[in-house]
DNA sequence: AGCACGCCGACT
DNA sequence: GTCGGCGTGCTC
């Protein structure tokens, strides 16, 4: 018997199946998707065995040890692995890893393992003179058959030994997951009439199709999830539910879980790599049906899906930033068609693809316009930040002052939105707001302080810095940022007895910090909830009668052609945080931008109106949904030999792929990061059959190249 | 990825 | 004369 192995490795190098002999005494252990150790040049490797053959033409090296008893690679995820390296052009061991949890990965470090509780049952009559204590053991028999060990507490250990080694206790051990659910009070609302449409409407379909539901924050887009999860379960078909990681708190576990109970399983990063463990074999073993969790949830293994959902599918955390660069919105649809099942993309400002998508028919469009809680959406003030500087150089506008010091008056609370500058450096103008931009590419050019250079990254554009704004004509141009606890400190010096609560990534990277924030904050100890893109997320609290936005114009400067999107997207978000139970809510809005469309959309609540003013935007400049992107990494060493090799690969796309453009090579907006250099060629394309073929082509080329690599990204959400 | 082999520079 | 730099090739 020969098996071929995909090992550990993930290399372009050996990205292969190598053949094994298997010893006659493993021979019966093999299966096709369990990983085995194999010998490896001078070392020993874990793989995944990928087929079973009787015979092969190399001289094979013999399989050392079986790892697993039972499939860890399912048939559906061998194929979807395959499906995936195809679509990403990642390894294809990369793309078997970041389907498993820890525990079930190629690697030696397993001492990840499963837990037992210990019970003893009553074997042999009991036929022999007992002692006091043992017969206590006993005795505690009359009532169960099956005794747990923690429940022998008063009685030595000596005795209820002796029991087992005369036969008459026997003692069993039973697996327990580490991750319990309750099944207690398991409740359901009552859908609103609107819901109950949507409802119907996906009831109405069979098979693979894919739907996208706009509905607004506070619509209840949850509750038609559920609804809809409930129909597959009583076909006896099993769902995943997609949610960003950061909106994946306990209290939404804790939703599924009210209506569903022990059904489901939740995969996310708050759990320990054991409780991951457990959670994907409950998940194997069919005691499962629900699986919720963030990105990689998409390959969790149930059988037979009747619905996958996309919860914020706007949110591009479903994009992998490192190898396998996948969108688990691809796989769902992949596995939406591999399981022949509907796929659900709900979002309360969608993506503009799938927008498109929508409006072309591919996909199915649902709309709920209305809060479940029958309120309107809440009024937004736009506060003109460029008036507010004449008066003061603070954060705070007048009415933003006003209106926290009447909801703290009134003991509401407080949801104040900092929109934190990205990585890259940008230059506005202190007085009037003003960004340079690329001329080509419509994109916030990037600082470079070295050269005093400001330079486009998507093209290579550069102009050097002007002193004066070439808008208001004020020597006021700056490198603008705010820190959350600058802000911080300024709260707390307007409103003296307010209490602060801060949340960003630096203070929740504890575990279980942002959950606990979140309690608190619920609970109102305290009165201001400040943060980054953090609060703009799912929250859900009652109180909450004001959201404030400090700066709604740094996203909107962040140099990636989304930027105008991303603003958008995110102030509804955040707007959406208030006035979601009985009382009304309001939204002070502070921009240099006020008459910049994103923020125009954003007051009316209107996303059909931005949609249709981006997508010119996107025709005229030939980005997505109109064209796709695919992105290229050259990086190395060596400056000026990555340089020329990422010249090389722009001529050779310009050889080839004559119906796309090529934009670069630039140099990346971080260049110099470890010591290695980093540019970037952007492909642009609508229809390019050969781009696949043509990049295997120049990826074949680079993995033996050890001083240059080249990494490529298709659909890239950050650029 | 990691490791061996092999071919050119400065040094115990 | 050797030690060690890293470019090249291979791993069933």
């Amino acid at each position: 018997m020969i098996v071929g192995v995909l090992v550990e490795i993930s290399n372009q190098n050996v990205d292969k199946v190598f053949d094994y002999k298997v010893p006659k005494e493993l021979e019966d252990k093999i299966k096709i998707g369990i990983r085995v150790e194999v010998p490896f040049s001078k070392r020993t490797l874990e793989g995944f065995v990928l087929n079973i053959k009787n015979e092969t033409d190399i001289d094979t090296k013999e399989v050392i040890s079986v790892i697993d008893e039972e499939q860890v690679l399912t048939s559906e995820l061998l194929e979807l692995g395959k499906k995936l390296k195809e679509e990403t052009l990642s390894t294809l061991i990369s793309c078997y890893q970041v389907m498993l949890p820890k525990a079930l990965k190629a690697k030696h470090n397993t001492n990840i393992s499963k837990k037992y509780d210990t019970y003893y049952i009553l074997n042999n009559k009991v036929d022999i003179k007992l002692s006091k204590s043992a017969e206590e053991i006993i005795n505690l028999f009359k009532e169960k058959d099956k005794v747990k060990k923690e429940d022998i507490v008063k009685i030595s250990r000596s005795s209820l030994n002796t029991l087992v080694k005369n036969n008459i206790l026997k003692e069993v051990k039973h697996q327990h997951y580490r991750l319990k659910y309750n099944n207690d009070n398991i409740s359901k609302k009552e859908l609103t009439t609107d819901q109950l449409k949507v409802v119907e409407e996906v009831r109405k379909t069979n098979g693979y199709e894919i739907f996208l539901l706009h509905g607004v924050t506070g619509s209840g887009k949850t509750e038609v999830y559920m609804e809809l999860i409930e129909d597959e379960l009583k076909k006896g078909k099993t769902s995943i539910v997609l949610v960003p990681e950061i909106s994946l708190t306990p209290q939404m576990v804790e939703r599924f879980e009210k209506r569903f109970g022990d059904k489901i399983a939740a995969l996310h990063s708050a759990l320990s790599d054991g409780e991951k463990y457990d959670e994907y074999r409950r998940i194997i073993e069919g005691k499962a049906k629900i699986v919720i969790g963030a990105r990689s949830a998409i390959f969790a293994p149930l059988k037979n899906i009747g619905i996958i959902i996309i919860d914020e599918e706007h949110s591009d955390t479903y994009k992998q930033e490192n190898e396998p660069r996948y969108n688990a919105k691809d796989v769902a649809k992949i596995r939406g068609q591999m399981n022949n099942c509907k796929v659900l993309m709900g979002s309360a400002t969608p993506s503009l693809e799938s927008y498109a998508r929508a409006q072309k028919g591919v996909y199915k469009l649902l709309t709920l316009q209305n809060r479940a809680n029958g309120k309107s959406l809440p009024q937004i003030t736009i506060v003109d930040m460029n008036e507010e500087m004449k008066y003061s150089k603070g954060h705070f506008s007048k009415k933003l002052i006003d209106e926290i010091n009447d909801k703290l008056e009134k003991k509401e609370q407080v949801i104040l939105l900092l929109n934190r500058r990205g990585y890259s450096s940008f230059i506005t103008c202190k007085n009037c707001g003003y960004t340079f931009k690329c001329p080509n590419c419509d994109i916030t050019l990037t600082y470079h302080k070295s050269s005093r250079t400001l330079r486009c990254h998507y093209c290579g554009y550069g102009t050097k810095v002007y002193e004066e704004c070439p808008s208001c004509h004020e020597h006021s141009i700056n490198d603008l940022g705010v820190g959350t606890e600058k802000v911080e400190e300024e709260i707390k010096k307007i409103f003296e007895n307010a209490r602060v609560l801060r949340m960003d990534t630096d203070t929740t990277s504890r575990k279980g910090m942002h959950e606990k924030m979140i309690t608190s904050f619920k609970n109102h100890e305290y009165d201001i909830l400040l943060g980054t893109q953090i609060v703009a997320k799912g929250l859900d609290f009652e109180n909450v009668t004001l959201v404030g936005v400090i700066n709604a114009d740094t996203s909107l400067n962040i140099p990636d052609f989304r930027s105008s999107e991303n603003t958008f997207s995110l102030l509804s978000q955040v707007s959406g945080r208030c006035g979601r139970s009985s009382k009304e809510g309001n939204v002070v809005l502070q921009t240099f931008n006020k008459d910049h469309y994103a923020i125009r959309y954003v007051k009316k609540h209107d996303y059909i109106g931005f949609y249709k003013e981006e997508m010119k935007v996107r025709q005229t400049l030939k980005y997505p949904p109109y064209y796709y992107i695919c992105y290229l990494k050259v990086s190395g060493k060596d400056m000026n030999e990555s340089g020329i090799e990422a010249q090389k690969i722009k001529k050779v796309l310009d050889k080839y792929l004559k119906n796309s453009t090529i934009l670069g090579p630039s140099t990346m907006a971080l260049f110099k990061i470890n010591n290695i250099y980093r540019y970037s060629i952007i492909i642009k394309y609508k229809y390019e059959n050969d781009l696949n073929d043509v990049l295997k082509r120049l990826q074949d080329h680079y993995k033996s190249n050890q001083r240059v690599r080249l990494d490529i990204d298709f659909n890239p959400v950050h650029l």
